[in-house]
DNA sequence: GAATCGTAGTTGTCTATACAACTTGTGTCA
DNA sequence: TGACACAAGTTGTATAGACAACTACGATTC
């Protein structure tokens, strides 16, 4: 490898796109087999190897074995949606990151409460209630439901330095996440803290995040639709 | 390899995800080398290589060339969400799919459209209004316009057939999209076409593709909230 | 006609080796 | 003290070869 040189296997990947970006290759079509690939640029099989096998996991091509790699069906658009702190999110802004703190208890769960965290009815479980500000303008509302187990000192946290997602990313490592997002009108409540009036719609997102065996968390973030979007890209 | 063995670099994978998703190994620490690990396994270097390298590509490890290997920082949560047409997301339910077709046209672009299309203000663009229906209730408004040089023939699809989604996936490849979802109120014809009042709120999103070198279509999709939610999940 | 077998072609995994490129710390020299 | 050189350790890329496992297809057999 020389200074400065495009590795291999990356010719080889960017030859494929290339085909099926602009068309020449259409989904389902053979892409050609390692050993051709091999022939015609002059390199070992398993440079080869690597370049399908990234494209394989990037999800452009699907490769059986015995049979061969063709050219994925691009009929679904997947592109990845980077959920973050918001207080990264802000600070990234250039902008000031506040938190009005309402609520920080221990309380008995309730049933569907109790059945989403994987506890039993009644437990006891952390409950916390902030209204997160972007400028000093309520930019998310957070409900929160905490596992106890998952992370102890939840309760003694200052939220106004360290946000809840921060301190549970920190004390009960991630290893599986769930989400819904959808469209609602606020409480009456989540309206006056939002600062936004009853009619306004909101986009809700309801996340689940779970820690080795156990839930860690639930919670509710509710955010104004005049000042928030989710935005992602994607790219072949 | 024998049959049904587990592949030695899926065991080294397994290992090191163990480790953090434990715990044990916190974001920043550093990882084992290749050469430990290719001790410790017993396997080749190549072996090692290809496990670290797939995480490093999951995200879970970031490695440096003359440095080494650490465990990433997880401070973001980043889930893939897939977008598919409509009529394939009905179906797979097992449910109906129908169309009211609203409007086949082609016009005059605005100013704006025509800037977000890649054309000269006044350019001629197809323009397009569906309503798509599960079971007969209306679940998707669709108001898109497309490129005519990205596909000449769009307006002669019979769209009760076809979706808009999939005539364009088939006739322009898809080399990168964005999109954007917020929460809205309904017009008060999308309130009537969609079957709901104009104070309920809804998931509005705008997507923009692009094939080869140009904008093949700018869409909006608007779904009623008490209808319709995005979901996805993440595993580490 | 139906079932079975065999074979060629394809991908999946793994090894041992090699060299390049980069990082980091240490030591030398001016 | 500062600049530079060097060496050890690490990852990045590539090769040639090997065997396993699977698929598809044709030929054979019943």
């Amino acid at each position: 490898m020389k200074k400065n040189a495009v590795p291999a296997y990356e010719q080889v990947k960017a030859f494929i796109k290339t085909h099926i970006s602009t068309g020449q290759w259409k989904p389902g079509d053979p892409v050609p087999s390692e050993a051709t690939l091999m022939q015609q640029f002059g390199i070992s099989r398993m440079t080869v190897n690597r370049a399908l096998r990234e494209l394989a996991a990037d999800g452009l091509v699907t490769r059986v074995q015995g049979s061969g790699t063709r050219v994925a069906e691009l009929h679904r658009i997947s592109s990845t949606l980077k959920i973050r702190d918001v207080r990264d999110e802000v600070v990234e802004r250039g902008h000031l990151h506040s938190v009005r703190v309402l609520r920080v208890v221990e309380e008995k769960a309730g049933a569907e409460l109790a059945r989403s965290l994987g506890l039993r009815s009644g437990a006891r479980v952390f409950h916390t209630v902030l209204v997160h500000l972007e400028n000093g303008v309520p930019i998310q509302y957070e409900d929160r439901h905490v596992n106890p187990a998952a992370a102890p000192q939840y309760l003694g946290v200052d939220f106004t330095q360290t946000t809840p997602t921060h301190h549970l990313l920190d004390h009960a490592p991630l290893t599986e996440a769930s989400y819904s997002i959808e469209a609602c009108l606020p409480t009456a409540l989540e309206a006056k803290e939002l600062g936004i009036a009853r009619g306004e719609p909101c986009l809700s997102m309801q996340r689940r995040t779970v820690s080795g065996a156990r839930v860690a968390s639930v919670a509710r973030l509710l955010y104004p639709g005049s000042r928030y979007s989710f935005t992602g890209q994607f790219q072949a």
